[in-house]
DNA sequence: AGAGTGAACCTTTTT
DNA sequence: GGTTCACTCT
């Protein structure tokens, strides 16, 4: 069973009577470790599935996870078996013991931008300063939530601290917020578990026994909560493995603590440590550049990569005039590889530092009628059509939820304006009610006119009677009486600025249609509640997998494409002050940017491609750019600086680039 | 109440 | 260059 792996991750995966600790460089096979661990303590030491979990980043690892382990063994034999995000796996922990952590069923989850909006209105009501600082008190409640600091003390060690203080208030706020109305935020999913399992012996007991043996993949992302949690479920066994890379750290700037590899080894003495160092991704050439460019990090764990896959081509250095010309060149790059090589589009990626760079290639590769996949950015839930529905069905399993409400109460218009919601709002904080349920008091006296009251009647009433659908029928049905009564189409057209965004407005919605009655029919027992839990989880990255993977260029930040690997990676925007990022620089936080190069270096699996662009426009004025300092980073030899066109004047460039594309573009579809 | 206009901010990265 | 937010006008 174990033929297929080399000897280092064979002993990583027979490692059963000691906790494990993998440190796994790029490409060197760790998810393989993972899935046939799994398979291993399955079908070798006899633990039945239901007893093992295994924890990941994203919900789209953690599928392609259950798949692979799928793959090794029959069905029957993994039934029972928890792959999933921390998140989820903090959501189980926290439905389990729902009464203990003082949550009613049909709690809601807020998404960040719900905890963002929430900080900002309790900013501007309790200090009208319109400085925009919403999202650092955010941040810094975050960092508290993490530390596991209430506010209480949060107001104790701001020490007279201005802003602290405020941040510290509305912390305090922030919280009584969502216990008032039944809610928890990203972070809660995995603190509330903490102190539940630190507190409640029998809960404790319970998660300890039933999870048997714990798998961490991406380690180094883990934040201080995070392996708080691990350490509880472990407890005293020796049922634990964990892999990372501390090279392939990028998420310190939520809290991350790649330090947490380290600690590993102080809090299991007789912990065993494992390297893969074995590459079976890149070429030769690829990795060397990668282990030069994070040589210039300082390690705590010395490790060199190898790789067998023979030295490969050079790497290329694009030099570019301007943005605009790099997307250009970039997409005729891909056009003329393909065609000359017989390639499919899905080999290629196009790897950037933040989701605004996507937008050009977008186009060009679009004008080309190049099909590709977008990644992050403005992802499917962030779209105000779906977020009006789903408010809906918020408000509908949990009417509650007062952001809901006020999201969607004049959405279409109901004739319910701030002056009717400011006096709601007013009697509704004064008896600790919802606005929900506010709008059935008859008794509001604060100068609401018979009209609006009315309004606010007929609108609870009716969500009232759609939720008694929603619990005899199934979520679609309830989603479709929604839209129907509602006359979203309509009023979606009527305020769209033309037919084209309403139409695709209106897709969306279908889509979402689509989505709820696909979670329904996989889960038929999934209560509209559970649905948009699950929905409110779905990362950006699942949005295409239920599809097969289509033939698609791959457009994503290099946060997102880590894990994953393509044989054509273009690397662009490789500019000071894009990458390294400007306000790392300012904080002098260049290593985890050389690490996020690290990252996409290594997802190349035959070319590597950099490009760098001369001119780029900022906020719409053109700046000059200079190239990365990674590109002087990177071994001389080894690097083929491609011809440097820049001397053409714009309108020449255009040109070229248009002769190279038509010309292409008739062989390309004659081929096909 | 709601639509329409200008200023101000902005771009890291995401569960 | 694009978006969001606050203010003003109908």
């Amino acid at each position: 069973m174990l033929q297929q792996l080399n000897s280092s991750q064979r002993s990583a995966v027979k490692c059963i009577d000691k906790p494990c600790l993998v440190l796994a460089g790029a490409g060197s096979g760790k998810t393989r470790v993972i899935t046939y661990k799994i398979a291993w303590l399955i079908q070798q030491c006899g633990y039945p599935a239901n007893a093992i979990a295994a924890v990941t980043f994203t919900n789209k690892s953690a599928r392609e996870m259950k798949q692979r382990v799928s793959s090794l063994m029959p069905r029957k034999q993994t039934r029972g078996l928890r792959v999933s995000t921390f998140h989820t796996l903090g959501l189980s922990i926290i439905k389990h013991s729902l009464a203990a952590l003082g949550l009613k069923t049909g709690f809601s989850i807020y998404d960040n931008t719900d905890s963002l909006s929430l900080v900002r209105e309790l900013m501007r009501k309790t200090f009208s300063d319109p400085k925009n600082q919403a999202e650092m008190t955010l941040h810094q409640i975050d960092r508290w939530k993490n530390a596991f600091i209430t506010p209480e003390a949060a107001q104790r060690l701001a020490n007279g601290d201005q802003q602290l203080t405020i941040a510290a208030a509305i912390y305090e706020q922030y919280n009584h917020h969502l216990r008032t109305y039944n809610a928890v935020d990203f972070n809660d999913l995995i603190m509330l578990p903490v102190i539940l399992l630190r507190s409640n012996e029998e809960a404790r007991n319970y998660w300890q026994s039933r999870i048997r043996y714990l798998l961490v993949d991406e380690y180094q992302d883990t934040n201080n909560t995070q392996y708080e949690l691990v350490k509880l479920i472990v407890g005293d066994k020796s049922g634990l493995t964990v892999v990372g890379d501390d090279d392939q750290s990028i998420y310190a700037w939520r809290g991350a603590q790649p330090e947490n590899l380290l600690g590993l080894g102080n809090d299991y003495p007789n912990l065993n440590v494992i390297k893969l160092e074995q590459n079976y991704r890149s070429t030769g050439c690829i990795l060397k550049a990668a282990n030069t460019l994070i040589q210039n990090n300082p390690h705590v764990f010395e490790k060199k990569l190898w790789s067998e896959l023979g030295f490969g081509e050079h790497i290329r250095i694009l030099p570019c005039a301007n943005e605009d010309i790099e997307a250009e060149q970039i997409v005729a790059e891909i056009l003329h590889h393909k065609f000359q090589y017989g390639t499919n589009f899905k080999d290629y990626a196009v790897l950037y530092r933040g989701n605004h760079q996507s937008r050009l290639f977008e186009r060009a590769l679009r004008e080309n009628n190049i099909p590709y996949y977008l990644s992050g950015g403005n992802s499917f839930f962030s779209y105000t059509e779906i977020k009006d529905l789903l408010s809906y069905l918020r408000l509908v399993a949990n009417t509650d939820d007062d952001n809901a409400f006020i999201r969607v109460v004049n959405t279409p218009r109901r004739e319910i304006g701030p002056s009717t919601l400011e006096a709601l709002n007013r009697f509704s904080s004064q008896y600790n009610h919802s606005l929900f349920s506010a709008c059935f008091e008859s008794n509001i006296t604060t100068g609401l006119k018979k009209r609006a009251q009315q309004n606010l009647h007929d609108f609870a009433k009716w969500i009232l009677d759609v939720a008694h659908t929603a619990e005899n029928d199934t979520p679609v049905a309830a989603l479709k009486r929604i839209i129907q009564d509602i006359d979203y189409e309509q009023w979606l057209n009527d305020t769209a600025k033309d037919e084209m965004v309403a139409a695709r407005k209106i897709e969306n919605v279908n889509e979402l249609i689509e989505w709820v009655s696909k979670l329904h029919t996989k889960d038929p027992e999934a209560s509209l509640h559970d649905i948009i839990t699950k929905l409110t989880l779905i990362d950006t990255l699942e949005r295409n997998d239920d599809d097969e993977i289509g033939d698609n260029v791959s457009l994503m930040t290099l946060h997102a494409a880590k894990g994953l690997e393509f044989p054509h990676v273009f690397l662009v925007g490789m500019e000071e002050e894009l990458l390294p990022h400007r306000t790392s620089i300012e904080e002098e936080n260049i290593e985890e940017e050389r690490r996020l190069a690290y990252v996409g270096i290594t997802r190349a699996q035959t070319t590597l491609t950099m490009s760098f662009a001369k001119q780029r426009k900022r906020y719409g004025e053109i700046v000059d750019c200079e190239p990365s300092r990674f590109i002087d980073e990177l071994p001389k030899d080894d690097l083929h600086w491609l011809g440097d066109n820049s001397k053409l004047t714009k309108q020449e460039q255009k040109q070229k680039g248009q002769m190279h594309f038509s010309s292409l573009r008739a062989l390309v579809s004659g081929e096909s």
